[in-house]
DNA sequence: AGAAGTAGTGCAATCGCTTGCCGGAAGGTT
DNA sequence: AACCTTCCGGCAAGCGATTGCACTACTTCT
């Protein structure tokens, strides 16, 4: 291994100023760079960034935990999506990401946890998004820097950036509106989740804005899954007036609920939207209409945020709310006679 | 920050008993090490990782680089379903992952390079499988442990994990015979890939030991995407004797592919079949018979291998392949008259 | 001409932990 | 009783960078 003192010494100047020229922040004369700089292209001399964490106090590294439980993991493209996006970002500004999986959300306070008391990390991104997390108490309480993703907390001084969720479900609700549905149901994900409760609420308000009746029955949840979809979609068919159109919260229980009535031959008679545009749904028979989250935006502008922080650039919390995109297909795009 | 001298102060020994503790290595008397272990509680100590890495010479991490262009990103579930595998091992054996997403192959060189110059990372897990690699060349130059995963070369002496690709192709080929095929073409990937390369030798032997005929005109090569695969067909289809099946290497293009023929009404004329067992393959109309890869364990193994040669349990490289699996679904499930 | 700046480098402490080596105490041998 | 082992645990030297401070030449000012 070649370090900083064999650099300075082929340079012959002392190791400081070698860490100098390359932090390109003093004032070192022209010609000692030059030299410098000669000397690490002739030693490939590459600092090591593990004494450079240690010395510098920061570790140039954001962590991330990815919470999944195996059956749910493939169901749909939201983390690659969003890494891809939380990637890009990091990889412009010189951050390391340090990514953690684990399966079940329990488990993820404990993997985030150790990453920071061990820091190993300068700063981390949180994507469960339980409706009250005792994770983030922690965070704060040690006030190291976080973002939240796919979830919003107006009542916390805290980063996050999310889609408009309760927009969402108005979209959703105000194009089968349009398509002549009265007899409007919701298949919704698990109750806790920050993404239900918002999207539900879009849901309702635009119902009730149009003046349709909320009603009650026309309302179940399920898992974020196929089966779950399959379910839902089931109870509903099986009510005395069931919902002429359906809205699921999200893309694999809407794929679901098409099982559900291709099973019953009911496919032109209930509409579904679903949410999140995952690729596939645009090929399944009907082909899914949906609502499109920008997630790679979600996981690029929490990066952004994150860093910015870390780099003293903002000082605030910082809170973003992306737009997300309604996608009409087969599923959707027929009249209600 | 609480230090391991803070701990040790309080425990009334030296740093280095703590850290002998910590480590659990070396003989300390029962009571010291309760007394450590104490203080280390109340004091809510965390070793710093880094300054462990420094002082230990090993970061306990490795890297993985993912060279996905954006396009492709979201086709396919490998990536995430490899990376859980991955994660899952390294989770079991405090290995922490730090991940680094490039656009195009030709980053991933660079990316690579970084991380283990930098000695950010103590092994790599490699999953372009380009035939040659100057990259692979500079790792083992330089004496750095890595993996390759999804890629089997057998003149080197260096780790992998593979599927047999060639029994995919095979199984593919047998099952369609099996179903009266006679004429069956082949979609393939770029054909510089090995997985191009492999899956096709399958596809041929089969042919051959079947007594039929290679027919270069009902062999094409296409991007990884639906659009490859639809316009794969779509030669295909335009031939004089077109074939009655058609394997394809990968399912993205097989869903292309079976788009080509919905459009032609010929879904029940020209079998296709797979490769992945994307999960929504099993949604779509007709449902797709793909031959299923172990990703997650094809992942989880890399990992494994990396970590007992980094542990200095095993010797020379480890050459390992995992088995495929046959899913018949619709889109084949019929005999040619 | 002497004082006061300023630019360009080097010295050495420091980051928090690991580990080779050494020494004291306790117990076992002749 | 003198001598060896064995067991525990401390000392201090690293690991490879960063950075505050000091020091030496020059300029520049009065």
């Amino acid at each position: 291994m070649t370090t900083i003192r064999d650099v300075a010494k082929a340079a012959g100047v002392a190791p400081s100023t070698v860490s100098r020229v390359l932090s390109g922040s003093s004032r070192i004369s022209p010609a000692t760079q030059e030299r410098v700089r000669a000397a690490v292209a002739k030693l490939n001399y590459y600092p090591n960034a593990i004494a450079r964490s240690l010395a510098g106090r920061a570790t140039h590294t954001i962590g991330i935990v990815i919470a999944r439980p195996a059956q749910q993991a493939l169901a749909n493209p939201f983390f690659p999506e969003l890494m891809r996006g939380v990637g890009t970002c990091l990889q412009g500004r010189n951050y390391n990401l340090l990514l953690s999986m684990t399966g079940s959300p329990a488990e993820e306070r404990t993997a985030c946890m150790r990453m920071v008391h061990h820091r190993q990390v300068d700063g981390v991104i949180l994507t469960s998004s339980r409706t009250h997390d005792r994770l983030i108490d922690e965070l704060m309480a040690e006030e190291f820097p976080f973002v939240l993703v796919g979830r919003a907390d107006d009542q916390l001084p805290v980063n996050w950036v999310n889609n408009d969720n309760a927009a969402v479900g108005a979209m959703a609700v105000e194009h089968l509106i349009s398509r002549g549905h009265r007899r409007i149901g919701l298949i919704a994900g698990p109750p806790d989740l920050t993404v239900t409760i918002d999207r539900r609420r879009g849901f309702e308000e635009t119902l009730a804005r149009a003046g349709l009746p909320l009603t009650p029955k026309h309302q179940v949840n399920g898992a974020f899954t196929k089966e779950g979809g399959y379910r839902g979609m089931g109870q509903l068919l099986s009510q005395p007036e069931p919902p002429t159109a359906v809205f699921c919260t999200d893309d694999a229980m809407a794929v679901g609920a098409l099982m559900a009535l291709k099973e019953r031959d009911l496919v032109r008679q209930v509409a579904v939207v679903g949410v999140n545009d995952d690729p596939l749904t645009a090929l399944i028979d009907p082909s899914l209409t949906t609502v499109r989250i920008p997630v790679f935006e979600l996981g690029n502008t929490a990066a952004q945020i994150l860093v910015d922080q870390l780099r003293g650039v903002v000082q605030g919390p910082r809170q973003v709310i992306l737009p997300s995109q309604l996608v009409v297909r087969e599923s959707t795009n027929w009249t209600l006679a």
